[in-house]
DNA sequence: TGCACATACATTGTCGACAATTCAATAATT
DNA sequence: AATTATTGAATTGTCGACAATGTATGTGCA
């Protein structure tokens, strides 16, 4: 599992408001706290070890990536989820992620993109023999090689430190395994191609394609 | 001044911190404290009167909206302006944006898209006579609008609390006064008359261009 | 002279206590 | 009885002090 091509950042934690954000964006995307559920300043304190301030400060940064909404001298509640708040997140990401492989078309590094080719070769592989061993970390891993290929700082944050936390929370919390593990997979080979071949306007409408597919995919899955 | 068809929320300051974040927020979009200074809590502490505890919080805030930067155990410094940080900040405008004008074609309320077009007249009436009154809060006026009409809180947080301050800095920081008044006039009106018509895809692509317009307009500028 | 290390200073990070506000339960009034 | 005040507990907001970290100065040694 370990010996993956993986380029993610590993954003390490060095202050103890870092460490107490990090558990408790965890926590509240894994449903370990609940949805809509309120953020008592008090209560984390004593549950996380640490004084009010960083746990203070920890949920100004966890309102900021829209995991939990603070009002003025009431509290702060975990985010409730909907479909209609789902589907608004896969519009933003259409948006974004669409621009993201317009601009991958443009900056990415040839060798970040043979990387990439063999990243998938690998997924390919590992997919083949029955494992949908794709899910999760392979479909999360494309998408972040291509946001960080844009070399857009604006583009990149939004969508990593904002975003995708957001959606691997509906994931989780909803039960929506890896979607569409096969057909997914074809699309990726395409946008690819397209960034290979330099191609941004066909890379940016491919990407938007499969993100709308996904979104379409999850609709079905949640109207039942 | 004061008579016009503004739907700005006017978000009220309530807390100590709140109103600091706001003045700070100002004093960096224009000018007064310097693009790429050092945030002294201390120093802040003293100007503006209050405790390093709410200097704190509103830095921070201002992190998240990427008015300024933090490094842990070391300090915050305003962002430094850049050519290149703006065209990046115009490619994620034009994403947003063009998504927004979709959404704001689906979803908008006929009243408020009459609105927009009785604004437009007045902004028209205005700009005829020769006074370029228009330039700056009249173009803001319009794009939040449609923003706002999206009914997408991502999009709406995103553009309006993050990316707009940003844009404006610039503004005002290089000197760039309301580009292409009369041209980009036509075009506020064609994106507009597609929202009218319920037509998403042409108002998203008319939005697209006229962004696109605008931050070659700029770049022009920049480079000369 | 140049470099490594140690020390002192300044700045940020963390803490506990106090002040201000909200919310609910109770009492008072029409 | 319904509605408005009032009072109280609980929570958030703010503050000043202390601890930890980083930076710069200066000292010793090769």
């Amino acid at each position: 599992m370990s010996s993956q091509i993986s380029a993610l950042p590993a954003e390490a934690p060095v202050t103890s408001a870092d460490k107490t954000f990090f558990k408790l964006r965890t926590d509240i995307v894994e449903g370990e706290i609940l949805a809509g559920s309120k953020l008592s300043e008090t209560e984390l304190s004593t549950k996380y070890e640490v004084s009010r301030a960083v746990i203070r400060e920890a949920i100004n940064r966890l309102a900021s990536c829209h995991l939990v909404e603070r009002k003025a001298n009431v509290g702060a509640r975990v985010v409730t989820l909907s479909q209609q708040g789902l589907i608004q997140l896969y519009q933003v990401r259409e948006a974004l992620e669409g621009m993201a492989a317009r601009l991958a078309a443009y900056n990415m590094e040839d060798t970040d993109i043979q990387a990439m080719e063999q990243l998938l070769d690998a997924h390919y592989n590992k997919v083949k023999p029955g494992e949908s061993y794709y899910q999760e970390a392979g479909d999360v891993d494309f998408h972040y090689r291509i946001v960080v290929g844009s070399k857009n700082s604006h583009l990149i944050s939004v969508l990593v430190e904002g975003i995708y936390h957001l959606v691997r929370m509906y994931r989780v919390q909803l039960g929506m395994a890896g979607p569409r593990v096969t057909t997914a997979f074809d699309e990726h080979r395409h946008i690819v191609k397209a960034i290979a071949n330099r191609d941004g306007e066909l890379a940016e409408m491919l990407m938007r394609r499969h993100i709308l597919y996904s979104k379409n995919n999850i609709e079905r899955k949640l109207t039942n």
